[in-house]
This record gives C-alpha cells, sequence and structure tokens, in this order.
DNA sequence: GATATATAGACAGATAAGCATATATTTCAG
DNA sequence: CTGAAATATATGCTTATCTGTCTATATATC
C-alpha cells in the first residue's frame, strides 16, 4: 500500500513527466508526435517517461494504426486522494480529542 | 506555482522523509530524538530530512529547552489537493464537454 | 560537563535524467 | 512489394541529484 504512494509521488515528482501528464488531463487525449513536438525533449525521452506514467497508472495508450493515443486515467489519483485526506484525517481526529480534552478540563 | 508542486512532489518523495511527516501526522507532536529512534537512519540524517520537510512548509518546529518537537503542518498539503482537484476537474470539463456533444447529435 | 539538536565535510552508492544513436515493429502509402 | 512514418525500446555515455554513512563541531540547555 505504501508502495502505490511511493510510485505515485516518485512519478510525479519529475517536472518533464508531471508537465506530460498535466497536458493529457488538460487537452485530453494526444499522440506521442504530439506531446513531443512541445515537450522540450527528444522523442525517445517522451516514451521512456509515458511508459513510466503508464508503469504508474497515470496513463493509458490506445493503438491507432501507426499511432498510439495517451490519456491521463484519473484513477491512479485515488490513492493520493486517499492518503491526503488520510493525514488530514489523523491530524482532525487528534483536534478532536483535544478538543474533548479541552472539554473535560474546562468542567 | 508549478515550484510549490514540485518541491511538494520531490519532498514526499522519499519514503524514509514520508513515514516521518506520516508518523507525526498520526502521533503528533515529536522531538528529533522519538522520531530518530524509531527511523531506521542515524540523527543527523533524520535531522536533515526534518529540514527538508520544514523547508517544504510540511512541518513546523518548536524549541523547548534543549529539545525540538517537530509537527507536521497539514495546511502545507493544500496544493496537493488543488493540484489534483485541478486535475480532475480538467478531466471533468471535457467530459462534460462530450456530453454536450452526445447530446447535440443525438437530436 | 553531559544532552539534544543542527549542521557541515568527505565519501560511496544508487538512481535518474538527459543525449545520441540504432533498431525493431507496425502501419500506411505509392 | 517497397519505402516512409510513428512509436517503442535498447545501448552507451555523461551528469546531476539524493541518500546514506561517519565524523566532527557548534550551540544551547540543563
Amino acid at each position: 500500500m505504501a508502495e502505490a504512494h511511493d510510485a505515485l509521488f516518485r512519478t510525479l515528482a519529475d517536472p518533464t513527466r508531471r508537465a506530460l501528464f498535466e497536458r493529457l488531463c488538460r487537452e485530453g487525449e494526444k499522440t506521442v508526435g504530439a506531446l513531443t513536438a512541445q515537450a522540450g525533449v527528444s522523442q525517445p525521452v517522451v516514451s521512456r517517461h509515458l511508459a513510466l506514467l503508464k508503469q504508474a497508472g497515470l496513463v493509458r495508450d490506445r493503438h491507432e494504426g501507426r499511432q498510439t493515443h495517451y490519456s491521463a486515467q484519473l484513477d491512479a489519483l485515488a490513492p493520493l486522494v486517499d492518503w491526503t485526506s488520510q493525514m488530514a484525517g489523523f491530524w482532525q481526529s487528534r483536534f478532536d480529542r483535544l478538543e474533548d480534552l479541552l472539554k473535560r478540563m474546562d468542567q
């Protein structure tokens, strides 16, 4: 379970890779060529980043003729949301306990 | 703005560092010594990780005598939440446009 | 003086990104 | 059928960054 967070954070930590993912989120499905045209890095590098994103479950690929279309897979962000709200939840529950304590002290 | 995401993802990508942050979220304020005792790495390493977490705004420190107490700073996760919901938002709006298109085609 | 922490130096090892290039695959077009 | 196009993948290389070690040492507190 921690490994999922590991892969997510690690995969999204690279700016180039995160930029690719963001573009797919913003603009929807894109071919490798279209992504390469604006990525500022070479095509093999783009392909490798896409492979890593796919490995992390963050993107999906669809083959059409000699092109490959990539699109963002939003479900993959769920562990991130879970983790975040879990952290916030721990904080909240500690806050609740503190409130309880203060309430009891008040009596 | 992207730099904030950069720092957050990069800071949380390291397992040891993320574990420290998670412990602070779960168990509340802790001294460096207490954190070191279970971190599996040396005290200087723990201090450096804490410095990086602090630099990213993820933790806060409080000096008390010769000890330093660290605690999680949940606000720092806001950009992460924003980013996530922004990505989901882009997806949603494209989905909406698709629905509109289908609706129009249906007529 | 002992304790708790921060910080710094030097070093080793791992990991990752980037490049260039080559090549294999599949697909499409002439 | 042949060649070009789109992509994936691999190799080799360079460079950078990061984590960790250990070993100081500075600082403040008790």
